[in-house]
RNA sequence: GCGGGUGUGGCGGAAUUGGCAGACGCGCCAGAUUUAGGAUCUGGUGUCCAUUGGACGUGAAGGUUCGAGUCCUUUCACCCGCACCA
């Protein structure tokens, strides 16, 4: 009994603390609320990784602290269960992924309540729940039912969308067809990136080089009919939003530079007849610049319209509607075959290796609108056909990928900036020789000659748009979400498609009823995706397949909807996680929400949380939530690395190469400088020893080795499990050490030695209190219920300033190192007061609340210290008799003088130069200047 | 290439507004104690020279200042994003 025995204290306190229901929270907040939320995990097979308790445990500090101080906290976890892997598992082994998913949930779950953390169970979600994607398939319909006004900046009800006449005079048909291309969700006959190893398509966030972000396989870009979101109508919005928010800046830019907002000009260029340019010329100064550009004229997006006069060709990407128009006879063959096969090409293909430019002439010229020059127009698959208008004017002179671009195929150079008089490489820049893609002043370019660039941007666009050739325009990065999967582990879209007495589509649609959600995934014989573009939900039987509403007959949406589906609204299901009749209670909702605090790893800065702000502003629009973001602070914890590896690298015939010698050949093979292959060994730490800036071999300091820590992986077997960690060392030893080892953003190694570290200290809190060393259960002898004395109070109240200041700051890893300090100071005093001792192990019960309750209750407290009130420290109780202040000479520093704590800065420079030590050191020289800051220090200026 | 971040002992990391660099922990060294455990307690531990003592020291170089890890300029290394977005 006497020793500190984790695994026999722990699950006593996480049942108590269950069957008390202490975490518990009530439906609406009583007093002060704060909503603190994890990134819910996905239930992998591997259980949880010791990344996950790192924001865990800081989410749940926070929570704990906020109680004893309090507060009324809303704190609970769920899972993000839909997904890839377990649909997977079910294909290999047939079994139903609900089973596998299930299986993990409730692994995850054991861990997690083996850790202590505080969350409400009873608020537990799964986004695979019936009672959950209910209304996942609900929020799909809001999104179905709104379309967005851009004159307002917000979503409104499809019912309010103003029907122009010419399409309500063409019938209902027409009116429907209208709507349909208005709703924020749409259909759309999309390039999309099909992965025929995984028999799906991906949107694009999860697609990386061309490969498919899980798996690695290849990915082909094919036409096909998908359900789409309209994010890009919110493009601003979630823009402007980003200012309000307490986020990393990293994360803002990150989401700003998806969203990638940029301002320039549209242009058109004619490309029409000759002989009938003055007459498009002047119905275009009439008209004014048009929707769309029309038969006769090439339309551009440029960001540097300053550069127009420049512009000596123009590109289009090969996916251009206006191909067929441009390309002449003798270019015909040439262009068709460079667009078919730039259509092979795989993204990756596109863009990999050296990427040198290609590009075929279409044998049309196009008028440039500044000065009448005719510009031959060409096609290249370097302009994209997804940004702008999939059409650009090319200005080699200023524009990197044009001037390559240019020096390939041999087209004119003109440069129209004349860079700042001092720059090195002016002379070859206003020769054409070298590309220049800064600001200047505009040469060769007319009446705009000598004007700033951001002047003649200006001016340029103006004049364009008085004879209607162009107009200011602003562009995004950011693409429409694709958001249907061809998978069957999803939430099933809750539309219905007519189909007519034969059976075929007839294009029209329909919305499930709200009463009849949720659209349940139908019992299938095997899981397989057939490797076509058509969703595993299409083999299911027909009672499930068809249906028939008001006397028509309706096949099924078959695609279901992505992983991302689900996690886009969880944190709103928390705060009313059974209603059965809403999504959400209104009541509740303006009650608990925004999120206070959202902890999370970086990999979801444009995924997940740009979603999620997407929904939510559209659930805001049409007035179902009440907040216009819903994360208000966010933190990224960093990620944990393996232990930190030596690395030797040796030849095939054993003999080890220096670091510092090692090459990578174009394979990414190893190599010396002479090319033989090199292998590398893991060393241990006594074969390596510190030499100047790295480490070397001990037995051979002249090579050098490398030293690193690496990202956990199960390939290099470097993956530390927390089952085992809480095994030998106890949960809150986990917790805390993971709070310890770091500032919580930063990426930082594990070693095990330091969880040792940190169990040493609770092993010693344990001592200070209980009495180690006796057979029978009895308290440490040296606990008094005599009060503190100076120094102890001092200690006490100081370590309560320093953890409520850096608990609250979330700077746990100093907040810790303090509490170290409390009990290194109180196991050497003979008499501990339990006046100092409670309140310290309240300090310490967010961090380590299992030893805290275990303690408190020898105390001889009855409740659990969760119900307790955070101790408040004195001012008074902090100040020390004297103080010492160091005494710099010249700034070095030489000596130091005790003084009173509120010493004047007089009384301080009387105290120092009348020291024995000062006075000596001063003999023979003059103090030119004397500064004293009162409390800190002297510094006396001589000469 | 562009953007963001980080560089402090053998290691993880501390250091209000510029004010004693290295808190706390690991590791290492020494001692005590012991039921010999990978226990506990005490002390030491940036580098160099040395007898007291001194000099140097926050990736590198320069600058501002009485005083710089912190501010400015230049530069190097590593990590993480994005990557033909006109």
């Amino acid at each position: 009994m006497p020793r500190y025995n984790p695994s026999e204290i722990e699950p006593r306190w996480q049942a108590y603390w269950e069957e008390n229901r202490t975490f518990a929270t009530p439906a609406l907040p009583t007093g002060k609320k704060r909503y603190v939320l994890d990134m819910f995990p996905y239930p992998s097979g591997d259980g949880l990784h010791v990344g996950h308790p790192e924001g865990y445990t800081a989410t749940d500090i926070v929570s704990r602290f906020a109680r004893l101080r309090g507060e009324c906290v809303l704190h609970p976890m769920g899972f993000d269960a839909f997904g890839l892997p377990a649909e997977e598992h079910a294909i290999k082994t047939g079994e139903h992924p609900r089973i596998q998913t299930q299986s993990n949930i409730d692994n995850f779950t054991r861990q997690l309540k083996m850790l202590g953390f505080s969350y409400d169970w009873d608020r537990m979600v799964s986004t695979t729940d019936e009672d959950y994607f209910r209304w996942t398939q609900w929020i799909f319909l809001v999104l179905y039912d709104t379309w967005f006004d851009s004159e307002t900046q917000r979503g409104r009800a499809i019912s309010e969308l103003p029907i122009p006449a010419e399409i309500a005079s063409a019938g209902e048909a027409a009116v429907e067809q209208y709507r349909d291309a208005n709703r924020l969700a749409y259909q759309d006959d999309a390039l999309v990136n099909w992965c025929p190893a995984l028999g799906t398509v991906l949107a694009n966030e999860e697609v990386q080089d061309g490969k498919s972000e899980r798996g690695g396989h290849p990915v082909k870009r094919i036409p096909l009919r998908q359900w789409m979101l309209r994010i890009t109508s919110y493009s601003e919005r979630l823009l402007e939003g980003l200012d309000e928010l307490n986020w990393p800046v990293g994360i803002k830019k990150l989401q700003q530079d998806w969203i990638g907002r940029s301002t320039g000009a549209e242009v058109d260029f004619y490309i029409g007849e000759a002989a009938r340019m003055d007459d498009w010329k002047a119905a275009r100064g009439k008209s004014g610049f048009p929707q769309e550009a029309g038969e006769d004229a090439l339309r551009v997006y440029t960001t540097r319209p300053d550069t127009l006069f420049g512009a000596t060709y123009m590109v289009v990407s090969p996916e251009h509607s206006m191909i067929e128009r441009l390309v002449t006879s003798e270019q015909s063959d040439a262009v068709q075959q460079y667009c078919e096969q730039a259509s092979f090409k795989s993204d990756r293909e596109r863009t990999e290796g050296d990427r040198a430019k290609t590009g075929v002439f279409t044998g049309s010229h196009a008028v440039n609108p500044v000065n009448g020059k005719l510009i031959p127009v060409w096609v290249a698959d370097y302009v994209l056909a997804g940004y702008g208008t999939g059409a650009i004017m090319a200005v080699p002179a200023h524009d990197d990928r044009d001037f390559e671009f240019a020096k390939q195929y041999d087209l004119d150079i003109v440069p129209v900036v004349d860079p700042p008089g001092d720059h090195p490489q002016r002379t070859e820049i206003l020769a054409g020789d070298v590309c220049f893609v800064a600001q200047g002043t505009a040469i060769n370019s007319g009446e705009f000659d000598g004007n700033q660039t951001d002047q003649v941007k200006a001016s340029v666009t103006a004049s364009l748009a008085e004879q209607g050739q162009g107009n200011h325009a602003v562009n995004y990065k950011l693409r429409d979400w694709l958001f249907s999967r061809q998978r069957f582990w999803g939430e099933p879209f809750p539309i219905l498609h007519e189909v007519d007495d034969s059976g075929e589509l007839t294009g029209q649609k329909r919305a499930v009823a709200v009463e009849d959600l949720p659209v349940r995934l139908p019992e299938l014989e095997d899981f397989k995706p057939h490797g076509r573009p058509e969703p595993p939900l299409a083999k299911a039987d027909d009672d499930w397949l068809y249906v028939t509403v008001d006397g028509k007959r309706y096949r099924r949406e078959t695609n279901t909807m992505p992983q991302w589906a689900g996690s886009c609204w969880y944190y709103l299901r928390y705060i009313d996680p059974k209603n059965s009749e809403a999504m959400i209670d209104p009541e509740k909702e303006k009650a608990w929400m925004p999120v206070d605090l959202y902890v999370g790893g970086a990999e979801h800065a444009v995924l997940h949380l740009l979603y999620s702000r997407f929904w939510h502003k559209v659930l805001f629009d049409r007035g179902h939530v009440s907040t216009a973001e819903p994360f208000n602070a966010l933190i990224n914890q960093g990620m944990i690395l393996g232990e930190v590896e030596f690395t030797g690298y040796v030849t095939d015939d054993n003999s080890p190469v220096s670091a510092a010698d090692v090459r990578r050949d174009a394979d990414g093979n190893l190599t010396t400088a002479t090319g033989q292959t090199i292998s590398t060994v893991v060393l241990t730490d006594d074969a390596v020893e510190k030499k100047g800036e790295g480490f070397v071999l001990q037995n051979a300091p002249q090579i050098r080795v490398d030293s690193r820590a690496h990202k956990m992986s199960k390939s290099r077997g470097n993956v530390v499990n927390p089952d085992v960690v809480v095994r030998e060392y106890g949960a809150d030893a986990l917790r805390l050490y993971e709070m310890f080892m770091g500032p919580l953003e930063a990426t930082k190694p594990w070693a095990m030695t330091g969880v040792g570290g940190v169990r040493n200290f609770l092993d010693r809190v344990w001592r200070m209190i209980v009495d180690a060393k006796s057979d029978e259960f009895q308290l440490n002898a040296a606990l008094t219920d005599q009060p503190c004395d100076e120094d102890q109070n001092r200690m006490l109240h100081r370590t309560i300033k320093k953890v409520t200041e850096d608990t609250d700051s979330m700077s746990f890893n100093t907040a810790i190192a303090r509490m170290m300090e409390f009990t290194n100071f109180f196991t050497r005093c003979e008499s501990r007061p339990t006046a100092a001792m409670k309140p310290f192990l309240i300090l310490l019960s967010p961090y380590a609340p299992h030893l805290c309750e275990e303690l408190w209750s020898y105390l001889g407290e009855s409740d659990s210290i969760a119900a307790q009130t955070w101790p408040s420290w004195e001012e008074s109780a902090l100040v020390e008799s004297s103080i010492e202040v160091p005494i710099q000479i010249n700034g070095k520093v030489k000596t130091k003088i005790q003084v009173a704590p509120d010493a004047s800065k007089e009384t301080i420079a009387e105290t120092a130069l009348a020291d024995d030590k000062v006075k000596s050191l001063l003999e023979g020289k003059t103090i030119i200047k004397q500064i004293v800051v009162p409390g800190r220090l002297v510094n006396l200026v001589v000469k």
